[in-house]
DNA sequence: TCATAATACATGAAATTTCATGTATATCAA
DNA sequence: TTGATATACATGAAATTTCATGTATTATGA
């Protein structure tokens, strides 16, 4: 007889933090030989489409706090990794922006997530991987904002 | 036509990161009205079931860097929440284990959590959640210990 | 067995994050 | 309009986390 599962072993929220932070430290390795954090990453990664971000959403979009966000931002543009701007439509706002550097950054980063991210999936089959990846957005879509 | 989807919105390792948040953004109320933060309360769940954990274990479990458990439980030691001691079959370690008081608090969040959980993935066929969970559990268990 | 290496945890200093709050700008309602 | 309220971000202080390293104990192998 099999040793009783612990709550937290087959606790929902449990086994998404595990399964995330598992996936996540393999990949760590090449975040960190960029010379980047992990939330660095994700902003690189959020901000790869050109576009620009506020700071509050951003901060959403890489599951951040505000006050974080702008002091990660601001050590980010020492870096010369983003940079950042008052919004002329909205003189509260500040907009956050790749630069060159950023982006020669993420592309090299994003391309080796892709492969890691196949790597991972390999164990799977095609319609189980869709439906995970329609579940997990799922989730984040239906949760209270 | 639809906007063009950012790597983000489609890239597992984000996906998981933003459900696994979504899903414990809602719990967290009630984790911050028990007097907890996210990380005491994986604690409190993990040791729920009276097992004694050497810090070490209890850090990997709970996801969180060795330093930064020892210095938690620190913390949760003087809250009454958890007790500590040496392991007589080696010196070396640290013994951790729920006190009567961090029990308390931990059955009456576990039983909220369930509930938690139980509405959240009202919205999925059982089929689904049972598929997600398995995938969930495969892509820890076979990470790179 | 004894020297060497490995393991387990603790700790100080530095870096980061968070909370509470401040400042500036925009929106809304009368 | 204009006063009141809401929004957006910045910032200082406190709390936490992390990194590097220290100390003690155990395992290993010549």
């Amino acid at each position: 007889m099999t040793s009783p599962k612990r709550f937290v072993d087959g606790y929902l929220s449990y086994l998404l933090g595990r399964a995330s932070h598992a996936v996540f430290r393999e990949f760590h390795r090449e975040v960190k030989a960029a010379g980047l954090s992990s939330l660095e990453w994700r902003v690189l990664a959020t901000l790869s489409d050109g576009q620009r971000y506020t700071v509050g959403d951003l901060a959403h979009d890489v599951l951040a706090k505000q006050p974080t966000l702008t002091k990660l931002i601001q050590r980010m543009e020492e870096n010369g990794w983003v940079n950042s701007g008052g919004d002329e439509a909205d003189a509260r706002r500040t907009l956050v922006y790749e630069t060159a550097k950023g982006h020669a950054v993420a592309m090299r980063l994003i391309r080796l997530a892709k492969a890691h991210e196949k790597r991972v999936l390999a164990q799977f089959e095609l319609h189980e991987i869709a439906l995970l990846k329609n579940v997990l957005n799922q989730l984040f879509i239906r949760s209270p904002s």
